[in-house]
DNA sequence: AAGTGGTCTAGACCACGCA
DNA sequence: GCGTGGTCTAGACCACTTA
């Protein structure tokens, strides 16, 4: 039985706090993959917490790809090795978080009307000046990926803050917060510009993401176009039925 | 202000009723991109719902991407044109809705030991007794994807089965119920097999899906590795950040 | 100060799966 | 029939944003 102590003074919720407690035991292998979780009404009255407060925190964990819950039956921890989930946010985080030491050389910085697409993508009206950004990332001293990003002009952190940080981080320095984003995955192949600048032979696959951002009031922040190395990178989702 | 009927009698939950009208609502263009959405408490009252009931119903849309939420502020609509988000669904599945005519043929059908990377993935004992599917996909009348797939044979269903129907479609005739996948997705080129069978060119970029599924006892059913044309497939995901 | 969303309570009734 | 999760109510207090 874990032992799980709530802190009703903080200002973490109370309902994460049991979620992070689980999480951890699960990842940890304390609960181990298959076994029988406790259901919501004992872990409630166990924890003196309400029932849809406990019931939340089980939920989070279950949308999460932790969890698996039967009616009528029960709950049980999933069978499986975990990764870690993909989240919102950028390459950049990924990579510090990984201890890999990322990299950016700003290849192309430049301000001038939308194209087409483009403004489709982030909602602009013709002709609005955009800020277009041509981005080398690299890991571990290795080309990583190639990433080209429109925003609107009001929002484009400087050239230098784009070397320094990542374009999400800059952002969130400027007060924008990112939300939402829509992506799209796909493959093809390197030409001759990609394979040069990500030192890789001209027609290797490459990993293509395109993606829409938005920020907390709904608005489209930046659209990015990027291509990865398929041999240095790749995508993890958990997707869950509910 | 839009109108909206809840059938109390009916067995779909009030939350859901409610987040369907409003989904469709934004979908038309009926609630506009970046319009104020009503207030939770105004909503409430004015369908006769608690509080809890309405959040919920808003909830799901923001967990779709639809509705982005500020504290102290308001709820809006996001500003983009939407497309299909993923769901926990087999390529037959999507096809099927999309109209695609998918046909299947099964190239190979083998019961034998599981090998060891296949054995983690599903947490089996090494030389468990597995059946390995080899399909073809094919759209449209032209092929898309090769998918390899292995489960343990107590689940697997027939090869006729397999021609005629989707994997998961087969799996829930047998009381299977896919709940939770985990999905790596990367790029690859294609090798000559790979080529010939998908009529692409040898080195054509292919894009890979290695996928882990698991049902509703958090059970690891099935285990695929699946490479799909890039030129003819790609994946859409929505992150939101809560 | 007013209005918004975020959290939490203490119950209730129902639907489902299983013994 | 019993135990499980799924839904729902009618409140409460708090945190945050904007005016």
């Amino acid at each position: 039985m874990l032992q799980i102590d709530l802190d009703r003074s903080s200002p973490v919720p109370l309902y994460f706090q049991v979620a992070q407690v689980f999480e951890k035991a699960i990842m940890d292998g304390v609960l181990k993959p298959g076994e029988r979780f406790e259901n919501e009404l004992a872990l409630a009255d166990r924890l003196n917490l309400s029932r849809p407060t406990t019931r939340r925190a089980i939920q989070e964990l279950v949308d999460k790809g932790l969890l698996v819950r039967k009616r009528g039956v029960g709950t049980q921890v999933v069978q499986a090795p975990v990764h870690r989930p993909v989240e919102l946010t950028s390459l950049y985080d990924d990579l510090a978080r990984a201890g890999q030491e990322p990299a950016t050389r700003v290849l192309d910085y430049a301000v001038g009307p939308v194209a087409d697409d483009v403004a489709a993508q982030l909602n602009l009206a013709a002709g609005t000046e955009v800020v277009t950004v041509r981005r080398l990332r690299f890991s571990g001293g290795q080309p990583l990926a190639l990433m080209t990003n429109h925003l609107p002009v009001n929002l484009a952190p400087e050239r230098e803050e784009l070397e320094r940080s990542g374009l999400y981080q800059a952002l969130r320095s400027r007060g924008v917060h990112i939300r939402l984003a829509r992506q799209r995955i796909g493959a093809k192949s390197a030409d001759r510009d990609e394979a040069k600048l990500l030192d890789e032979k001209p027609k290797a696959p490459l990993l293509v993401m395109e993606r829409t951002a938005f920020d907390d009031s709904g608005r489209a922040v930046e659209y990015g176009s990027h291509v990865y190395r398929a041999s240095r990178y790749y995508f993890d989702t958990t997707l869950v039925d509910r």
